[in-house]
DNA sequence: GTCTATAATTTGATAGAC
DNA sequence: GTCTATCAAATTATAGAC
């Protein structure tokens, strides 16, 4: 009985585009096209892209933390992550939201700009506070995670091939060790 | 006596705008204003958007190469990556051109898939080659460096901040040790 | 909440004069 | 090699009927 509201089927038709082809990369012709209703319609329920991207990105970064392993120590943490990371890729070859948001910040409407850094100080300030005491500088450590993790999608991207995330991500857990 | 071709200035606007907004962030109107001709003038030298910016990613690796300072030893290799890198981001806070590229590659037109993928590649083997004997695999211990730099600079740009770059990147030499 | 219709602008691209 | 002029299509977005 899971009831999907048409603002959330948008939505997830949105996460999609953007995780393949970046903010620029989709319509909202598309997104109607996807859902199986007109353009209009979808001005109904987010009057911009500029204001539809940046609700994709705040839930993007809420269901983030939602799917997340839990883990109390440091390795079992990163693995959480790289993990979650991970399953992206599985779908469909799709880059991290946030990551594709992240590259294109310099051509965004602010307010997606925002949304974006939110979500990567949540997930360093998380990611930090997970490595307290297995490394000197918990957070450094945290933002060469990530950015490795970020990476390593581009990469598997740009090689059309998965496998080039597992090895670019290979003892990723040595590092916080 | 540096003449430069319009050619050669056409690529020089189209570089810099899809380090700063990616492949459909920018239109054939912005280059030609850029370089102060027409559009139809810009359709001269480069008959497509596909044909441009694959020619455009390939100038990148060429000229990506030849600014490298070289090293013999592994850790003065990753030393200049790390530099060249780097250096994008303090123009303007610019992506990588090829991590812009890979990281939309889903969205993008086969031939500049193809191209970021040789940069991508080589590299690779370029950083790999520097690393042997420092390391017991050295080509994943590229493909984790290479990750590592890209993913850099979507933390700097999403932050606004070349320091995000640096803190990521911290101790990136230690990796190859 | 969805639709038709449409506005206003931008896009990639072409034809042909100079 | 650059221009004017133009095209066909796509874009974001709005007005108003149902």
């Amino acid at each position: 009985m899971s009831e999907t509201s048409t603002a959330d089927r948008i939505l997830d038709a949105a996460e999609s585009r953007v995780q393949t082809a970046g903010y620029n990369g989709f319509s909202f012709r598309d997104l109607a096209e996807d859902v199986g209703i007109k353009s209009a319609s979808v001005h109904h329920h987010f009057p911009t892209k500029e204001a539809l991207v940046t609700r994709l990105t705040d839930r993007y970064t809420d269901r983030f933390f939602a799917g997340l392993k839990d883990a109390n120590d440091a390795a079992g943490r990163v693995a959480a992550y790289r993990s979650a990371f991970r399953q992206a890729l599985l779908n469909d070859k799709k880059m991290c939201l946030c990551g594709m948001l992240g590259a294109e910040s310099g051509g965004l409407p602010g307010a997606v700009t925002a949304a974006t850094r939110q979500f990567f100080e949540r997930i360093v300030a998380h990611l930090a506070e997970g490595l307290a005491g297995a490394c000197s500088n918990p957070r450094q450590m945290a933002l060469a995670i990530v950015a490795r993790l970020e990476g390593a999608m581009i990469l598997a991207r740009a090689y059309g091939s998965v496998e080039m995330f597992d090895e670019a991500t290979a003892g990723l857990d040595v590092m916080a060790a």
